[in-house]
DNA sequence: GTAATATTTGGCAGCGCTGCCAAAATTGTG
DNA sequence: CACAATTTTGGCAGCGCTGCCAAATATTAC
């Protein structure tokens, strides 16, 4: 039905067009539109005035593919779900976007199979870097990402091995701190929610330090629940409830989320648990949400934001491999 | 230093490699890799060796250029750090993912001048098809999309014009349906907390309906606090705080999203108002966060992961242009 | 004025792949 | 075994652009 109402414009324009109408060789009009070599004044303003009336959009598959190199940076995140990968995001755009660059961004929901499937079609869009999320690859995609000659930096992590530059702190020494300030405030029977370890290799290093400091100080981690791959209020809350209705001694709960803190934090609300002094209630990353709640959370701020900045910066840039730490703050709040 | 030692795969691998390493034309391999056309099991079987021995990546640059169809979706939305977009995100990608194609989002930072810059950059990628929050564009970009032969669906928002699909639902009467909700519940002195009407245009429309019915009722909505482009408990509670400090008789207030309202419910717990006994606090979008508060918040659940996948595959099948309504849910907590 | 120099422009090959069609190899038929 | 039908394979043009270099034109020097 009336195909010559949606007349959509079969016939893409092209260089070759513009240069027609304008009456200049395609060389000259793709000078002036990179803004690359020279051209005189007239020349740049005949060319822009038609490239406007023929509605000319450049095709950058074609350019790249002549000029091999793309504008396009992948980046790989296990979630979008959690604050800290939005964050890294922006983070990363504020470096790439003034300097042309476009994010291609993929989701890995915390698999590292996925993870390898995702970056291998990403790599056949040939991208100018890569901005990877953790440490912890198949070796196939460690492989594929060395041999494809793209720069690669690896973000928020920094206790393990990278394969160019590595971004981030290091999520041991951040559980350990944690676990500093709860035995310091005196806590002893001391419980843990988080994820999985099996997927959240990060959750898992912070337990490591956390517990590895609160086994020294004579402690040990009491209880702990483990849960599935979503980060939210909802779990936290649960995770709190089936924990203390198992030890109702417990004087300290140490969180892997903020998300899942404010959870706690509303079952105790709920449950009249007064906090800090019947349960303390410690949290990690920093979010808004603890932060202002009628209790401010004690929790770990992350600097995510600098994190994916400077992670793209300098996979941007020329330098060798390097690992950079950008250093996590302990804020203490009223729940500890 | 070390030149011999880093030595990156500089001559990238190609089919024409591929070919000669099998000893087949490269029409052949491209067959095999594409599992499109006929090819003998035997032939298969050694293409596939050679790629994976030569670790070859095909080049969908060259690819797309060739066949003219890429595989990339291109997604616009205004923020990462709204979890309704996240979730359009999460939605987009279930449909898009298990029929091969990739998604590129970009941000626009809810200004549309922005936005034509992003769909313009993007637009030079030729994406299959483009998936934009919202329906409010610059005249530029819609020109640019009309006639770039792209599919496109705008989500949301039904309130309004669409260029091509439109998936979503009526802001205006999500708002109409919250304030019913108020009157029939004998809330009277009610005041709004929101983003400036200026840059998020369905935050203005829900508005609009809200204050309609309102007015119908008799009553006018006593106090509104608009504010900056941050969604975040913070902000919902300083409103709330000044908000009453101004008009203490207020008694319900409507907040634009559930950060804010989350924010209102903290500053009322801590400031001791009884809610909803005193204040009745509403929020929208049904956030995790709001569901599972101590009390559950009054809020209007947005089918936001049914609008990102129905959109996707609207986009991706034949049929004409459509609008297409998935209705929210009012969804009454303890805080009405 | 001419020669030397600087600036602007055009032509053409080729980036790596796919689509098309014809050639070669294989299988089936009487 | 010849011939037709079918399956498998290869050759080549060309997608739209850029990089290179040479040609044309403008500018300056003497």
């Amino acid at each position: 039905m009336d195909q010559d109402d949606d007349q959509r414009q079969r016939t893409e324009v092209t260089l070759r067009e513009v240069s027609a109408a304008v009456g200049l060789g395609m060389s000259t009009i793709s000078r002036v539109l990179r803004n690359h070599g020279s051209f005189s004044k007239a020349t740049r303003d005949r060319v822009m005035k038609a490239v406007e009336e023929l509605g000319y959009v450049p095709n950058r598959i074609a350019g790249t593919l002549a000029s091999s190199g793309s504008n396009l940076v992948g980046i790989v995140i296990p979630s979008l779900h959690n604050i800290v990968f939005p964050d890294l995001l922006s983070g990363a755009a504020v470096a790439l976007n003034p300097i042309g660059f476009q994010t291609v961004i993929a989701v890995t929901d915390y698999d590292i199979e996925q993870e390898q499937k995702v970056i291998q079609s990403m790599l056949a869009w040939r991208p100018a870097a890569f901005l990877v999320a953790g440490l912890e690859h198949t070796e196939r995609t460690r492989a594929m990402l060395k041999n494809s000659g793209v720069r690669i930096a690896e973000l928020l992590d920094t206790d393990g091995e990278g394969i160019d530059i590595v971004v981030g702190f290091s999520q041991r020494e951040a559980g350990a701190a944690s676990a500093r300030h709860l035995i310091e405030r005196g806590y002893r029977r001391i419980g843990y929610v988080g994820p999985e370890f099996s997927f959240d290799p990060r959750a898992r290093k912070r337990f490591e330090g956390f517990s590895a400091v609160i086994a020294e100080a004579g402690a040990s981690v009491a209880e702990t629940e483990l849960i599935g791959r979503t980060s939210s209020t909802e779990v936290g809350r649960a995770a709190l409830e089936r924990m203390l209705a198992r030890n109702p001694s417990l004087d300290a709960v140490y969180f892997s989320n903020d998300d899942f803190a404010v959870g706690g934090l509303f079952h105790c609300f709920a449950s009249k648990i007064s906090v800090p002094s019947q349960l303390a209630i410690m949290g990690f990353n920093g979010l808004d949400i603890g932060r202002f709640a009628p209790q401010p959370l004690t929790t770990v701020r992350t600097p995510r934001t600098e994190i994916g900045e400077i992670g793209a910066r300098m996979v941007m840039a020329q330098g060798g491999a390097k690992v950079v730490d950008i250093p996590f703050e302990l804020v203490r709040g009223a729940t500890t």
